[in-house]
DNA sequence: GCACTGTATGTCATATCTGACATAGAGTCA
DNA sequence: TGACTCTATGTCAGATATGACATACAGTGC
């Protein structure tokens, strides 16, 4: 149930920006998948900004450079747990994860008014 | 890892607001915590506002109440993955989701140290 | 008192995630 | 070409989370 339709997207392509209820997911599973994509994006970018090859920031991590390649590409197999815990051992705010949390997030809500 | 530092956290009296670094923990496993308090206590308030009992909340989650239970009590042994599905379930955005995170966080805006 | 509802806590088999490893592709440099 | 770096992908034993179950506790109504 948790992985079976996200194996699903990850075979379809991964047109990401908003690739997801296509495919008959739930509005949750939707959403939790596009906001681990915010945070797999947000991760490599955070790591490339810290100038850390996959392999330095696996031995941060205390973690492998397989596991980090498998965050930022969006596998499955990785949990949120460990995508947040990454994130904050780069030095990442809880308000950055919200943004990155949000930046998956589809054409909802407006702005300010 | 994961966990033994959380037990600390669960056996130690939970004043939560901020009841974290204290204990020796790091930056980032504080930082978790926090986060996950947020959405337990986000998880209870859109549950008792829907008008949902643990188990009836189960029911929709496909879980049992004892899980429920321990995912609005900030147990250990919950994901943050399963509290984001959860929420998510309830009706909730990114943008709520964002907002719960960040309302587990210390010292919001600027300043360091 | 008893019965009922809602919640909390512990245990456990199984499902899932994790780190480690092997391997391969792409790029650079000499 | 070969050697090197960085990244991607597959596999697997061991670690962790999950749902289900039993049980306990507080409150309510009778």
């Amino acid at each position: 149930m948790r992985k079976t339709k996200r194996a699903k997207l990850e075979t379809a392509g991964w047109a990401v920006g908003s690739v997801t209820e296509f495919l008959g997911l739930s509005h949750a599973e939707a959403a939790l998948i596009e906001m681990k994509l915010g945070l797999s994006r947000s991760l490599r970018e955070r790591r490339q900004k810290c100038g850390l090859s996959q392999v330095q920031l696996a031995g941060r991590l205390r973690s492998s450079q397989s596991r980090v390649a498998k965050m930022e590409a969006g596998d499955p197999s990785v949990s949120m747990d460990l995508l947040v815990n990454s994130l904050l051992l780069l030095g990442a705010t809880a308000t950055d994860l919200a943004k990155a949390i949000r930046g998956g997030e589809k054409g909802k809500g407006r702005h300010a008014a």
